[in-house]
DNA sequence: ACTACCGTACTAGTGCGATAGTACACATTT
DNA sequence: AAATGTGTACTATCGCACTAGTACGGTAGT
């Protein structure tokens, strides 16, 4: 599967799971009624204990994104792709606004702000140049 | 002093008292020979335990921003308020890039950050508007 | 000298994320 | 019926950030 984990910068293993599971289901790379990878499986994948996946699994399952297809496996639910980008949205709307606050706290007026963004903007063009992303 | 903890966003309370006393320096709040507040007292005004506080400013000695005057205190040194400064732009400038990096991987254009970025910012101006913030 | 304050060092205990191993109920496959 | 694979539950253990309390050497004020 296409998720990633790094168990040295801070965040729990099992929340970048959900995280990561959450952006998989927003870019309709898991569709409604798709399996998610078994516990046993990605923990493999990973190299990390199958409890941890577990964890990750239960918090989906517990904010209804996810649902137990008894003996075998879970199932992305119905509304679950909106939400997902709708949290997604969110998290990306709230994460700027704290960026951008933290510019102002810097001394940085409006100006000097944008001209900060546009200049990390042109340099992601290049980097993103031609591909539909989505690694 | 001016200094805010929060023991329940993940980030280790000694990181965020390094952070923000860097952030004083920059700012001129406390100026090259001027002494921290001392262990204790600092541990007393944030309700935490002493050690955090020196854990903190062992790594801020570590780093040459502050010296110790032994039987005084730990004073703030000669560069460190450029090398704050200078740590706080690239500190910036990296997370200006993450978010940003982000809201491409979102499936957003140039433009759409653009506008998410413009709203966020008038946004946060009338939030600024007419202080020189330095909370 | 005495007291008070400075940073530092040390040990012990707590909370939490993660690991490790086992056991269980359920469904599919053979 | 048996084997395999699914999610789940449970206990024990480890590491790390943090708390808690104490002790020590240095400096200033009296």
């Amino acid at each position: 599967m296409f998720i990633r984990v790094d168990s040295s910068n801070g965040v729990p293993v099992y929340e970048q799971i959900v995280r990561q599971v959450k952006f998989a289901i927003a870019d309709g790379v898991v569709a409604a009624g798709d399996l998610l990878p078994s516990v046993r499986e990605l923990a493999r994948e990973l190299a990390i204990n199958p409890n941890t996946v577990a964890r990750a699994y239960r918090d989906l399952q517990s904010q209804e994104l996810v649902e137990l297809a008894s003996g075998i496996g879970l199932s992305v639910r119905g509304g679950a792709k909106r939400e997902c980008q709708t949290q997604r949205r969110q998290l990306l709307q709230a994460r700027v606004g704290q960026v951008l606050e933290e510019a102002f706290r810097s001394g940085l007026d409006a100006a000097a702000v944008r001209r900060l963004v546009d200049a990390e903007l042109t340099r992601l063009e290049k980097q993103f140049m031609g591909n539909g992303n989505h690694e």
